[in-house]
DNA sequence: AACTGGTATGTTATCTTATTACATAAGTTG
DNA sequence: CAACTTATGTAATAAGATAACATACCAGTT
C-alpha cells in the first residue's frame, strides 16, 4: 500500500478487495466479499470507490459496469488509459496509448470542447482464450 | 428511413423516437415516450435496441448507459466511431477517427487479441457550454 | 387449409446497479 | 469546547436490465 493517500479502513478494504481479484468486480460483489468485515450495505463500497476513483487508484470500466485496481505501481500519474476486456475469462488488460491521447487532445482542441474523462475499452477475447 | 434493413413497428418506433430527441436516451426515457403508442414493459424497448444496434442504426453510451441514434446518413458503414458527451447539456458528438482506430488494432494485433467492439467515450464541457 | 419453423410480441416477475435521505460518529481547527 | 468537515451506518427507493413463459404473426411447404 503506498502512502500517497491516508485509506480510511473502508477505503482500504474495497481497495484490497479489487487488488486480490483477478478480473474486475462489480461493487455488489465487493460487497458480498466484505460482509465479514462489516459491510452491510452497498453505499459503504461506493463511497470508498468514488474516493479510490478520485485519487486514481481504481477505475471504473464503463462498459462492464464493474471497478479494477490501477495496474501502475504508482497510480493517479499517468495519462489516457485504455482497457482490453475478455469477454470469455474477464481479464482486463491496462494499458496507455500516448498516440490515442493526442488524437483526443486534437479533436478537442480543434472544437473548444474541454474533456474531463476519456474512456477507452476494447472488448474481445484475450490471446489466452484464443488457442484454449 | 433508409429501406437498408425492414424495421418492425416496435424498431420503427424506437429508432424514430431516439431520431426525434437532441440527446441520449435511456431505455426507460423511451419507454415513457412510447406509451402513448402501446409500449408498456421495458423489453418491448430493449429488444428494439438490441436489433437496431446490430444494424448498427443505433449507438449505446456505456458511460451514460444511453443510446443514440446513429449520426451517418448510411449507418453500419463506418469503423471505430468515437464520441464527445457534454455533461452540462448532454449533447453528442459523434465521429470516427482511423489514427485511434489505427492504434487499437496495432495493440489488439501485438497482443493477440481479437476485438468485438471498441468504446471511446469523452467525457467533458463542450464549446457552446464554456462560452454560455 | 393445415403444418412447421422462425421471428416478433406481450406480460409479469425478478435481478442488478446506483442514489437519496437521514441519523450518528469521529477527526480537525479556531 | 464549539464549529466544521469528513466518514459511517442504515433503510428505502430509483434506475437499468434480464429471465421465464405464453401468444401471435409470417413465411414456405405439403
Amino acid at each position: 500500500m503506498t502512502a500517497r493517500h491516508e485509506l480510511t479502513r473502508n477505503q482500504a478494504l474495497v481497495f484490497d478487495a479489487l487488488a486480490k481479484a483477478e478480473s474486475p468486480l462489480s461493487a455488489y460483489t465487493i460487497l458480498d466479499r466484505l460482509r465479514d468485515d462489516g459491510f452491510r450495505a452497498p453505499l459503504q463500497v461506493y463511497r470508498a470507490l468514488e474516493k479510490l476513483l478520485d485519487y486514481g487508484m481504481v477505475h471504473r470500466l464503463e462498459s462492464l459496469n464493474a471497478f479494477v485496481a490501477c495496474a501502475h505501481p504508482h497510480c493517479g500519474e499517468h495519462g489516457l488509459i485504455a482497457f482490453a476486456i475478455c469477454e470469455k475469462c474477464g481479464q482486463v488488460s491496462e494499458f496507455s496509448d500516448t498516440v490515442i491521447e493526442q488524437q483526443v487532445s486534437d479533436w478537442t482542441g480543434r472544437n473548444g470542447f474541454k474533456p474531463s474523462k476519456t474512456t477507452v475499452e476494447i472488448r474481445g477475447t484475450c490471446a489466452n482464450c484464443l488457442n484454449g
